[in-house]
DNA sequence: CCACATTAAATGTATGTACATATATTTGCA
DNA sequence: TGCAAATATATGTACATACATTTAATGTGG
């Protein structure tokens, strides 16, 4: 559906007003239809992307540095992220040994398997982005690294 | 930046799995970039976007159900905003008279005032997608519709 | 006319975000 | 050595989001 419709806004003041809105919505709707896909894994985007990022280390272990270092949203915080994922003994945390400063976050048996069922879901749902070609994929991507130079 | 260094994820699985995660590291990069700009207004961007809702319609009023119409992100929770912005005397509301369910929302003159005096400071952060040449916002737009097919 | 569904908004609760601050540990250097 | 700075994480607070539930007003079929 054209953005105009999408929003009920019938005019933009240019095609650059309008890119920059139809960027934000877009990335929204995408992560809206992600979320809708987690809810029945009882799990939220933020704890997916950290449980993933530690099977990335798995079997080593990894800081909250780190996974902060490798979220897409830099300022959120991973330590309450951590906390829930803890609760649901889908992770465990350490004191790491060489810095007791740090803490050492591991993915459990049991992450692993949760990551595993949904796999297939969560790929299912970055459908969506299929529907460009290839070359569309890649003009994306240009576009956007441009953007952000 | 690439996305690649951005996220310190050196590979990814394809440009599909690379494009997800650059237009949703996009959109929040730019979002981050305007919130950064609305704090000295003390303001939030959802609060911004519904005054502009408002200035939009002024004089007349608008409903709660009018603003999640039109705001980017549907599933916000309207009413609790407009809460913050009445609390700043930046809105009024009232009971609709013909529908007493209904409440009419409107941008006072102190609302008015601070959106103009923002719209040079929100412009300037919305450069960015400037980089782009007229053909490439075109492009961008044109796929990003069509993501949503 | 009235019970019942529908509609509009507000509220409750859990989670996440943004920013400042606190606590503990380690490092560096006078 | 000892003390200040830096580092790693956690916590406090305000705001926003997501979803369910509640409250009040309106519409509707029997």
């Amino acid at each position: 559906m054209r953005i105009e419709d999408e929003i009920k806004q019938p005019v933009f003041k240019d095609e650059y007003q309008k890119g920059y809105i139809n960027l934000i919505y877009t990335a929204g709707w995408l992560q809206q239809r992600q979320a809708a896909a987690f809810r029945e894994f009882d799990i939220t985007l933020p704890q997916f992307n950290v449980l993933r990022i530690l099977r990335g280390q798995h079997p080593k272990p990894a800081t909250v540095n780190l996974l902060i270092e490798r979220m897409l949203d830099k300022t959120s915080n991973a330590s309450r992220i951590v906390d829930k994922l803890e609760a649901k003994a889908l992770v465990t945390r350490t004191v790491c040994p060489s810095n007791r400063r740090a803490v050492d976050i591991r993915i459990t048996e049991a992450g692993l398997g949760l990551l595993q069922t949904m796999d297939a879901t969560v790929l299912s749902r970055q459908q969506s982005i299929h529907a460009l070609t290839p070359d569309e994929v890649t003009q994306l991507n240009a576009l956007l690294d441009k953007i952000r130079d």
